[in-house]
DNA sequence: TGACAATATGTCGAATCTGACATATACTCC
DNA sequence: GGAGTATATGTCAGATTCGACATATTGTCA
């Protein structure tokens, strides 16, 4: 399965493997969720490209720790309104959140896997 | 006052008059505000290209005729998510929506004020 | 391996948002 | 003017989202 579809299904509230899978979807519902997934994604690179930690940022924006991760997966309890405040708050442009949401689904850059340890296991 | 300024205080939950006027409107909550009605102002622009009543509307997307109202002035009640949510339901693209987003404050277009009669009063 | 930091997930009371309704105001036609 | 339709505004109970906290999981380094 893809990242991104992935990534879809877990914002949706789905746990991969459900049955239903995408069925019940509708075109608006998932745009609504790309948006989101967008924002969500677009939070997560700035505060990794400024090198802070969920907790950091928390603070920044008058948050808690567990809401920020909440917000850079796009859950379901997470609103635009939300996530929009916050990018603003981390200085992010109104263009720049255009720009997007937008965007065709911004595959969550995913070259060459984590790869963790690198030990046999 | 310019249109887009009472606009703004208007959706920021003020009486235009009010003391306070713009201060304490952090640069933040101002963005969200223009988002907002940028978005406001595409539904409007929307339902009355298609010619259609605020009742028809609301019936369509399931929602109230006070409710679109109030959607329409972007009102402190209402939120983005319930604005892109309304717009996608009237086959608004993504694009669309990030192109209000990210333009700058779209001027409630008032060329030549309505001039309802034309009678001399 | 263990210890420590960062992130993820579940839950909860408080705050905010929602559709619905009543009602007020504005507009259009006669 | 009045009647009829459209839009605006106020309110409220139920739904959703919020920050916060506890706790689980994951990642990193020695």
């Amino acid at each position: 399965m893809k990242d991104s579809k992935r990534q879809k299904l877990h914002a949706a509230g789905w746990k991969v493997g459900s049955t239903a899978d995408f069925l019940g979807l509708s075109r608006e519902e998932e745009s609504l969720i790309d948006m989101k997934l967008a924002l969500a994604n677009k939070l997560k690179a700035r505060r990794q490209q400024r090198k802070l930690t969920q907790l950091e940022i928390a603070k920044r924006i008058g948050s808690s720790q567990s809401r920020i991760a909440k917000m850079e997966v796009a859950d379901k309890s997470v609103s635009l309104d939300l996530l929009v405040r916050s990018l603003l708050s981390l200085g992010v442009t109104r263009q720049d959140i255009a720009g997007a949401i937008g965007a065709p689904v911004a595959k969550k850059s995913n070259r060459s896997a984590p790869k963790r340890h690198l030990v046999a296991r």
